[in-house]
DNA sequence: GAAAATCTGTGACCAAAATCACAATCCAAT
DNA sequence: ATTGGATTGTGATTTTGGTCACAGATTTTC
């Protein structure tokens, strides 16, 4: 198990110093328009840098979710046991947040289990420290709400896929919308994501 | 087409005045525990009462949709066209936000309809005042957060039936936890809610 | 209240995908 | 390098659910 250790950088005028990783979770939040210097600054200060070997556990079912994960690199994968089946429903790659809302919003006992799929990197964010950020500064509501509308979006687009799509198309779908799951992601769990047999999603690939 | 009338109801200290419609609006949103009077208020200021016959559209696919609805009474659609079949991605009954948000967030031309599938009395939400409520007040954006919360627990919810379920399961869901949908809506738009062919979801009901 | 449109039920048939079984590959760990 | 485990490929078979067709029933509309 290798994993990259951060290296410093510096930011233009040479005041503040952010390493690596906390520029590609700048870029990340930059994207919402929302957060200002101090606010992002806040942001990083409740972010713990963790590290994950691969096939570690971030959230078992059964017990409570605590928080939710920035990735720096590497992959996590969302999965719930059912009759006995490890049926994926989300992937996570960098510069993405890894979570499962369930548990973390209602404070409920996990069904589902957040796994790393390959040796990770990440930011953790505690749900403690995320609620005092809510009522710190609206801005980070709005960061909140912002994302929630942007996961809510994609996960409409599955359901969509599921609902409506044939086999075929929903392999073309991954090639389209998520083509970096068909590298890093063994295919036996996209076909469960997928809501297709294993053996189903091989044959499609193998026309191509 | 016949439409109940706002009736004038007095709260406990006779200061103000709430209509029935204002009280089912006010109870759906305690649950989320953010508002308070004065704020609820503000919220009820842009809400605009709208009634909609049966067939009549709230969204049309191609146009931009230019807020959300909170439905009083009747029932509303979401579908999608796809190979010339109307798939319904969702139904909303009294006291839930009837919601298309890809458009609504992204400003582009919207690929889904919202149809009333009943008589449907409603408040709108124009986009642009909701806005205005999201920079007036941290409760809002706090609402706006949670709302979205709950609607992206639904959603998972869906994509784990549409993964993971067969037919009589799916079935089975929709009796637990949507019972009302059975006796509102066609059976035809609940099979393509569920996935599932018209008649397969006929054969299911007729062995009950 | 008659006609039209929409919705539902049901049988016969078919096809697509699941299941089963086993071999081949790839990968990780010692 | 070798073992063991995980992953993938592929053929044979089965089954589920989709498609087609048409008849009733129910609702809407004029």
């Amino acid at each position: 198990m290798k994993l990259k250790l951060n290296s410093i950088t510096a930011n233009q005028n040479g005041k503040e110093l952010y390493s690596e990783n906390e520029i590609i979770l700048r870029k990340t939040l930059d994207k919402f328009n929302v957060l200002n210097d101090t606010e992002f600054s806040d942001f990083l200060n409740v972010c713990k840098y963790k590290e994950f070997a691969k096939k570690q556990y971030l959230l078992k079912s059964g017990n409570y979710n605590h928080g939710i994960y920035f990735l720096i690199s590497g992959a996590v994968g969302l999965f719930e046991l059912i009759d006995g089946k490890e049926m994926y429903q989300n992937f996570f790659l960098e510069s993405e947040f890894a979570n499962e809302l369930k548990s973390l919003t209602t404070q409920t006992p996990s069904t589902k289990n957040l796994i790393a799929l390959s040796d990770t990197t990440l930011f953790y964010l505690n749900r403690k420290e995320l609620l005092e950020l809510y009522e710190k500064s609206v801005s980070f509501e709005r960061l909140g709400r912002k994302l929630l509308e942007h996961l809510l979006n994609g996960q409409n687009e599955i359901s969509y896929v599921l609902q409506s799509l044939k086999p075929e198309e929903r392999y073309a779908y991954l090639e389209n919308k998520r083509p970096n799951l068909l590298n890093t992601i063994p295919l036996t769990y996209l076909a469960s994501y997928l809501g297709l047999a294993r053996e189903t999603l091989s044959r499609i690939r193998a026309k191509r």
